[in-house]
DNA sequence: ATTGATTGCACCATCGATTGTGCAATTTTG
DNA sequence: CAAAATTGCACAATCGATGGTGCAATCAAT
C-alpha cells in the first residue's frame, strides 16, 4: 500500500486520508496524543494508515519548530586512531541507547575547522555535543553557550565547562613505573636511558609529563634531566625526533615513554627504516592501548583510556544538567603486554 | 556588538536593523543577491550587519525550504578497525573540500539498525549518502530511491545501485601467493598447511576465497580440499575458530590468510593465551592494513584496500548522477611485512 | 431538564528561510 | 519628452510539524 507518487507523506497527507486535522495527526505520531486526548481508536486508525503509507517525520520540520533535532554529535580530532575510534564506537551504542541518533565529526585537531564545525552543528540544532580533544575548548565553550547547546568535553579539559578526562597523572606513574620495572636489578639503568617522546603544551601531556618525572625523580632518587621530546601528535614529527636521536646518539633511549599510539605510528615508521634486531631489548610504554600494538616484538606496556567511563559518565553529567567548569578524572586501565583486550568492536551483531 | 539577548539572529532581526525585508537579507546571505539584483551597497550593509551580529543561517529551516541539507553521510558497520576509521578520516577530509558537512555513523553491522539510521538520514534531508559494508544493500538502496537520496554502495557492493569496491580477488590472489611463496623451496608445503579464516558470505568473502582457492590450485596442480574456515567478522568468532584448530591439530596452519583486520584481532585474542614461540614459524597474510598489525613477530604481509581512490570514485559517480547498477573494481595495495604507510593520519594540522 | 464537567478534536499562529511575482522608481531609448 | 527597459526591492506563499486555545458534543450531577 505504498504511495507511487514519489514525494514523502506529511501530516497533511494523512490529515486528508484520514479525516482529521492536522494537528491530531502530528499527535498521534510524536506520542503526545494521550495528554491532548486524543481517543485511542483515532490513534490507532492514524498509526495505521502512517505504517501504510510508511509516513516518517520529517525531522527538518519538527526541529525547526521545537528547536530540537535528535542529534548527538561527537567532535573528534581524528577518526584514525584505536583511542578515538573506541569512543566514537561507544558513543554511537550509548546514544542509540538513549534514542537519539549518534553523529561522529572529526576536524583534524585544526581550530579553524573546530569551530565552524560547532557553528554548524549549532545550526542544526543538535542537541548534544562531546567534544574530545579540542584544541580550544574554551572559545567552543562560549560558542555552545551563546546558542545554549548542552556541551561537555572529553578528553581534554577546558576551563570554562564540565569535563571528563583520563587521569593522565595517575596513568603516567603507572606507566613509568612499568617501564623502569622492566630493566632487571643488575642491568643498571641511569636517569638517560628513560625517555618520553610525544604530546605539546596541553593539558594532558604536561600532566602526563609530570608523572614521567615525578617516578623517574624518585626511583633515581635526584632530580633527573630533562628526556622528554615533545613532538606534536602527528605521527611524522614524532618519527623524526626518533631519527634524530638516533643519528644524535647512535641508538634509541633502552626505555622509552610514548605520548599517544598517535606518537606510538612515528616509532613504527622509525622501525621500518630499521632492522628489527635494533628493537630487541627495548622497553615501550605507550599512553593509549592498540591491540595489535600490544603484541609488537619488544617489551611494551600500555594504559588503555576508559572511553566507556568517560562516556558515560559525560551523559550523566548532561542529563543532570551539570554545567560547572570541575574536572572529572576517570581512572585508565593498564595493560600488559600482548593482551588482546575485548572492546566496542565486540558490540557487533554478527553470526558465527 | 553582540547581541546580549540568547537568542540567535534571525533573516528577520536583521530585517528590521536593515530597513530591508527578510527576502532580501536571504538572498544577501545565501549569495543568490546578484541574481535578485539587489544592489552591491545593501549587499554589503547587510553582510556587514550580519557579522556584527554574528549571524548564522538556521539549517533546519533552509533544509525544510529547500528540503536540502548540506550533509554527506558515511554508514560505517564499526569505527573501531583501521580499514573503516581510515575510510571515515578520508571522507571527512573530501567531504570537507566539498563545503558540505560529513557525519559519520556506524551501524554495528546491525541490518535493523542500518535501516532505522537510512530512514533517519532521509529524515533530516541528508543530501548524500555513503554506504559501507552495508548487511543488505538492497533493500537500503529501495528506501534511498524511494526518498530520492543519492546514495553508493563502498566496500561491498548492491545489486541495484552503484558501487565501489575493492577488488577483492586480485587482492586475494596477491596476497596468497605471498603466502605462499614466503617458504622456501626445500621447505615443502602441503595443502593442509595454507589455511584461510574469517569472512562469510559475502561478495567480499567469495571473492577472496576464490582467489585463495585459484592460487591453491594453481600452486598445487590439483584441486586442493577445503582449507577455509569462514567465522563471519566478530573478532570472538575468529578467536574460538583459531582455538578449535589449534585444539584438533595441535598447532595452528603454517599459513593463514586472515579475512580482515577485524578477524586478525580474533588472532590477537588466540596469540594472548599461547606463548610467543608458538607463532615464531607463523606466515599470515591479512586482506586489510592496519601499521601495528604489520610489525608482528612473525612473516605478515597485508592488502591495504584504497581508501582515497574509493572515495574519490564514490564522488565522481555522485556527481555524474550514475545511477546505474555497475560496480567499479579499485585494485588494493600490497603492503610487505613492517612497513608503516602515511595515511589520513597525516592530515593532522599540527605542529611540531 | 438544566448546569457543569469532561471528552475529542479542529483552528491557527509559529519556527526561519526560500522564491515566484509584482511594482515603483530610475534610467535608457527614440 | 513619452515610451520602453532596467534597477531594486517588497510581498506573500510555502516547506512540515508543533502546541496553545477554543468549541461542540457527550456525560454526569442535582
Amino acid at each position: 500500500m505504498k504511495k507511487s507518487t514519489k514525494k514523502k507523506a506529511t501530516i497533511y497527507d494523512l490529515s486528508v486520508l484520514s479525516g482529521c486535522s492536522a494537528s491530531t495527526i502530528s499527535a498521534v505520531l510524536n506520542g503526545t496524543w494521550r495528554q491532548r486526548r486524543i481517543s485511542e481508536s483515532t490513534a490507532e486508525r492514524i498509526l495505521g494508515l502512517a505504517r501504510d503509507h510508511n509516513y516518517t517525520t520529517n525531522m527538518q520540520a519538527r526541529g525547526l519548530r521545537s528547536s530540537q533535532s535528535g542529534l548527538v554529535a561527537l567532535l573528534l580530532p581524528v577518526h584514525d586512531s584505536r583511542y578515538f575510534s573506541s569512543m566514537a564506537q561507544t558513543f554511537d551504542a550509548r546514544v542509540r541507547e538513549r534514542g537519539q541518533c549518534p553523529i561522529v565529526i572529526s576536524t583534524c585537531r585544526d581550530p579553524k575547522e573546530e569551530y565552524q564545525t560547532v557553528e554548524t552543528l549549532i545550526s542544526y540544532s543538535v542537541d548534544t555535543l562531546l567534544i574530545a580533544g579540542a584544541t580550544d575548548p574554551d572559545s567552543i565553550h562560549r560558542l555552545c553557550k551563546e546558542a545554549g547547546l548542552k556541551h561537555i568535553n572529553i578528553d581534554l579539559p577546558g576551563r570554562s565547562g564540565p569535563s571528563v578526562i583520563t587521569d593522565n597523572y595517575a596513568g603516567a606513574v603507572e606507566l613509568t613505573w612499568s617501564i623502569i620495572n622492566s630493566f632487571s636489578d643488575d642491568d643498571s639503568i641511569t636517569p638517560s636511558d628513560i625517555y618520553m617522546f610525544g604530546g605539546r603544551d596541553d593539558h594532558n601531556s604536561r600532566e602526563r609529563n609530570r608523572g614521567f618525572r615525578d617516578v623517574k625523580d624518585a626511583h633515581f632518587k635526584t632530580k633527573t634531566e630533562e628526556t622528554i621530546v615533545p613532538t606534536g601528535y602527528a605521527p611524522g614529527f614524532a618519527q623524526k625526533a626518533f631519527e634524530e636521536f638516533y643519528e644524535t646518539h647512535g641508538n634509541l633511549p633502552r626505555g622509552i615513554f610514548v605520548n599517544s599510539s598517535i606518537n606510538y605510528e612515528g616509532l613504527l615508521r622509525f622501525m621500518a627504516k630499521h632492522p628489527p634486531e635494533t628493537f630487541e631489548n627495548l622497553v615501550i610504554g605507550c599512553f593509549d592501548y592498540d591491540p595489535f600494538g600490544s603484541f609488537l616484538p619488544f617489551q611494551v606496556t600500555m594504559v588503555r583510556q576508559d572511553v566507556e567511563k568517560m562516556i558515560d559518565r559525560a551523559f550523566q553529567l548532561i542529563d543532570a544538567g551539570e554545567m560547572t567548569p570541575r574536572t572529572y578524572l576517570i581512572p585508565p586501565q593498564f595493560v600488559p603486554q600482548r593482551t588482546a583486550l575485548t572492546g566496542p568492536l565486540d558490540l557487533l551483531k554478527d553470526v558465527p
